[in-house]
DNA sequence: CTCGGTGCAAAGCTTTTGCATCCGC
DNA sequence: GCGGATGCAAAAGCTTTGCACCGAG
């Protein structure tokens, strides 16, 4: 059994527990998103999600496809996002290392980095202000310093700035 | 003349000199929608900006504002925030410190907090990546632990969790 | 059999866009 | 007077909702 398919299974589990948890049907649509969810990794959003399965001839609404991701993030397999546009972007989040994002204000590419401290802030804020802190989103915003930057968003949209 | 005073004044000539930069015109509207801000602090939408000027028989347009609000974003006198639903809420920035949000996932109340080491993460993260950090995002998510948190979300929309 | 879940389409919200008019320069 | 800015309304996205039907328990 490969490493990937362990982790499938131990997802499905993890949904499985969550459903009958909270008294939930285990319908083969929610299987079926979170299988596609965990079959690559990587940012995505509903539109994304929604045609992928359509391309595999998986037919589900979008409404399901909302549906389920509520119920899988509220029990930790998918995380999401909010980044400064108006649109959710969720990834997996089991088996997969914490980290945070910068994002480029040039060309939008998201790059992923992990820095320990993070978490003694989260941790110390949190007694401090006598709250219990269940996660955090920390987005970095600058410019690629390299020239290999190709700058699409000022190509898609010349900036009012 | 009063801290407040002081601050519109430098406020509104920091705005000048960029409209003037980019060539852009100063146009009354522009300038009301600057004093609007400035004369409270908070956060807000743009709806709520939008009905406060109303109110105050100011008449913009939805588009002047938004238009605007992207203006005083790019010469940093207001910065954009997404929080976890797909509405953009802003703040001035200019004669307040520096800070970041928690927010409490019951009732969604936002408590503002600062901790030095996030720059010491901000620019150790940008050396490591080649990248010109110019301003960062840190939402700290969680529970109030005081009794008096009055679970407003809670009401407002019974969680499929 | 029951009632929660799904699919579809309509509605809701925030944001963007098109265009005629206006006014800063 | 020119061209950018405004106002209005329509259009465009993303997300939620309503309702008839389906199928998991």
């Amino acid at each position: 059994m490969g490493q990937n398919q362990k982790i499938n299974q131990k997802v499905r589990d993890i949904f499985t527990d969550f459903l009958e948890l909270k008294g939930l049907r285990k319908t083969p649509e929610r299987y079926a998103i979170l299988e596609e969810i965990y079959s690559n990794s990587g940012h995505f959003d509903v539109e994304k999600l929604y045609l992928k399965m359509k391309k595999n001839n998986y037919r589900v609404s979008r409404a399901t496809v909302y549906n389920t991701l509520d119920l899988l993030e509220n029990c930790e397999l998918v995380v999401r996002h909010q980044f400064h546009n108006n649109i959710s972007e969720y990834e997996r989040s089991f088996g997969a290392s914490q980290h945070d994002h910068l994002i480029c204000t040039d060309c939008d590419k998201v790059v992923e980095f992990c820095d320990p401290r993070i978490h003694a802030i989260q941790s110390m804020a949190g007694e401090l202000l006598k709250y219990e802190i269940t996660n955090h989103s920390l987005i970095l915003y600058g410019q690629c310093k390299k020239e290999n930057c190709e700058n699409k968003k000022a190509k898609k949209k010349a900036r009012k700035n």
